[in-house]
DNA sequence: CTGTTAGCGCGTTCAG
DNA sequence: CTGAACGCGCTAACAG
C-alpha cells in the first residue's frame, strides 16, 4: 500500500495539517518540523495523491482543448494534433491531462456542458469568433484562453510581411498573394500586411483567395499566372498552399525561383523536403498552445503575439 | 453553486446512497425511487463531479502516453502528436485527460514514478522493447498497453506485402526495398514480407536500410540506382522516405513511374500532393492509439494488428 | 507556528 | 430494496 499523508505525519511526529503545509509549500512551518516531515516523506517514498488534492482544492484535473470547426474529423488537421500534444506534454508535470473536443459552429450548448463539468480545470479555445467569446458561460470566464484571432497567436502579419519584404529586396516587383478564406479571421493580418507593403512601395496588389489546402494552391497559382502573366513572385499564407503553387508552376514549366519566386507560411516538416526547398516562415504552434494553456490555468496574460521567423531556402 | 448528490437525494426524498446507486447504475433500486431520483437530477441540472468519483473509486484521472525515444523533441514526430490527439479525443467523454511524456532509452526510473502517481489511470507505451515490458512495475501491470512491436500495431508486413505484390502484378521485376533501421522492431515485418515475396517469385532481393526520413530516402535511392541500375521499382517503408526517393529520381532525370515505380507507407496527407502522387498504404494511427488506450483502461485485448489498405495513386 | 475540526463530493459496506 | 456511517486523501479555516 502506498504511503499517505497520515503516515508521513505520524512518522514525523506532527499533525497532518503540518505535514500538508510542509509538503505543499503553502503555509508556515518551523525548520524543525519541516525537516522531520521531509525526511519522513522521503523514508516512506511518499507521493501525493493528485486526485485528492484537486478535489480538495476544488480544481479540475484536465484541460479541455475545444476546437470549433465545421469538419467533423478535426484529428486530420496537423495544427490540432500538434497543439493538443504540446499541451499534453506541458500539462504532464502538473498531473493534468488534456482532452480534445470538437465544437460545432454554434457551440452554445457544448460550452455550457463543458462549464458544468467540474473536472475541467481550464479551457483552450480555437477556431472561435467574437460572438463565441462574448457568450462564454460565466463559470468559464477566469479559466479560458483563446488561440488565434485576438488570443494567443502567431504574428502572421509580420511573418508574411517579412517574406514580402525579402521578395522585394531580391528584386521581385509583381508579387501576388494567395490568401486564406475571407471569412476566417486569421486571413486578415497577412492580407493587410501584404497590401500595405505593396501600396507604400507603389507596386500592384494582386490577391487570390485560398483555403490553406494544396489543391486550392494549385488552382490559385493557375489563376494568378493566367490573370497576371508577368507575376514574378507568389506568396502563399500556408505551406500546404505553397506546395500546390510549386506543383502548378512545375507543371506549367515555369522555373522556380528563376521566373517566379514562391514563399509559404508555417514551416511544416515537408517544406524542407520539397524540390526546390520551400522558403517560408515559422509558426510556433507548440509554444502558442502551451502559452494558451498556461493562460487558461490562471496566468493573466492575454492576446499575446508570437514572432514568426523567416526561413529562407531555395524558392525565394 | 452547482447541485451535488446530496441536493438530488433530498429533492427526491431518498438517501444519498440510493441516489448514487440510481445515477451510477450500480446496485439495486426500486422503480419508484429510481424515477424520483432521475427527475430530481434533471430538475436540478445535476452533473456528477468526476474528480470525486475517481477519488472515491480509487481510479486515476488521466492516461499517460509514454513515448520512448532518444530524441528529446518527440513533439516534432507526427505520429506522436496524432496518437496523443486521438487519445485525447477518445478520452474526453469519460472525463479523462491525456498526458504526454517522453521516456529515455533506459526508462526504469520514469516508469517507477509513473506507477507511483495515483492520478494515472492507464499507461500507453510506445517505442518500447521487450526488456521494458518485462520490467514493467507491478502496479502498472493491469493497466498498460503497448503500441507497436507486439502490442496494438498496424499490419505493416501485409501492407508492404500488398504493395510489392501490386508492383509484381504490374510487371515490375527488379524491386528494391528501402527499409527501416535494423535496430527498430517495426522494421522487421516489412522486410520479412518483402524478402519472402521476392524469394518465392524467384526475384532478386535488393535491400538498403533507411531511417524513415526524407533525407535518408534521397541518399538511399541514389545508392539503389548506382548499385543496381536496372531497378524498375523502389518500395519504401515510409512516405517520408518515398518523398526523398521521388526527389532523387527526379534530380537524376529518371521518369516515375515509367522507368521506376515508387511506393511509400503511411499515407500521410502530403502523399496525395506529390507530383506524381504517391502510391502508398494506410497507417491507421488514430485507430491504433484509441485501441491501445481502451486496452490500457481495462479491455483485455492485446497484440492486435490493424489492417493496412493500399492506396494506389500515380507512382505505381 | 501548530493541531483540531470541517469539509471537498461521491462510493460502498453493512445492518435493517 | 434502503439508509446511516465510514472511507477515499488531502486542504483550509479556526482557535490555540
Amino acid at each position: 500500500m502506498t504511503a499517505k499523508l497520515t503516515d508521513v505525519a505520524r512518522r514525523a511526529g506532527v499533525s497532518i495539517a503540518t505535514a500538508s503545509r510542509v509538503l505543499s509549500g503553502r503555509g508556515p512551518a518551523s525548520p524543525a518540523s519541516r525537516d522531520a516531515v521531509r525526511r519522513a516523506a522521503a523514508d516512506l517514498g511518499y507521493v501525493p495523491h493528485p486526485v485528492a488534492q484537486h478535489l480538495s482544492r476544488g480544481e479540475g484535473t484536465r484541460i479541455v482543448f475545444a476546437f470549433r470547426d465545421r469538419r467533423t474529423d478535426i484529428l486530420r488537421d496537423p495544427f490540432v494534433s500538434r497543439a493538443a500534444a504540446a499541451m499534453a506534454s506541458a500539462a504532464e508535470p502538473d498531473g493534468l491531462g488534456v482532452s480534445l473536443r470538437r465544437l460545432p459552429l454554434d457551440a452554445a450548448g457544448e460550452l455550457e456542458s463543458i462549464a458544468a463539468d467540474r473536472s475541467v480545470a481550464a479551457v483552450v479555445l480555437a477556431g472561435h469568433d467574437r460572438a463565441m467569446l462574448d457568450r462564454l458561460p460565466a463559470r468559464l470566464r477566469g479559466r479560458t484562453a483563446a488561440i488565434g484571432a485576438g488570443g494567443v497567436d502567431v504574428d502572421s502579419g509580420a511573418g508574411v510581411g517579412s517574406l514580402v519584404r525579402h521578395l522585394m529586396a531580391t528584386g521581385r516587383r509583381r508579387i501576388a498573394l494567395i490568401g486564406g478564406p475571407p471569412w476566417v479571421a486569421a486571413s486578415r493580418a497577412p492580407l493587410h500586411a501584404y497590401t500595405e507593403l505593396m501600396r507604400s512601395a507603389g507596386l500592384p496588389v494582386r490577391v487570390v483567395p485560398g483555403d490553406f489546402t494544396t489543391v486550392r494552391g494549385r488552382a490559385a497559382a493557375r489563376i494568378v499566372m493566367r490573370r497576371w502573366p508577368d507575376t514574378d513572385a507568389i506568396a502563399a499564407v500556408s505551406d500546404a498552399t505553397a506546395l500546390g503553387v510549386l506543383q502548378s508552376l512545375a507543371a506549367a514549366g515555369i522555373p522556380v525561383p528563376d521566373d517566379v519566386a514562391v514563399t509559404g507560411f508555417d514551416d511544416i516538416p515537408l517544406a524542407a523536403a520539397t524540390n526546390p526547398a520551400l522558403s517560408t516562415a515559422t509558426h510556433p504552434v507548440e509554444l502558442i498552445a502551451v502559452a494558451a494553456a498556461r493562460a487558461a490555468l490562471g496566468a493573466p496574460e492575454r492576446g499575446r503575439l508570437f514572432p514568426s521567423r523567416p526561413i529562407l531556402r531555395a524558392t525565394a
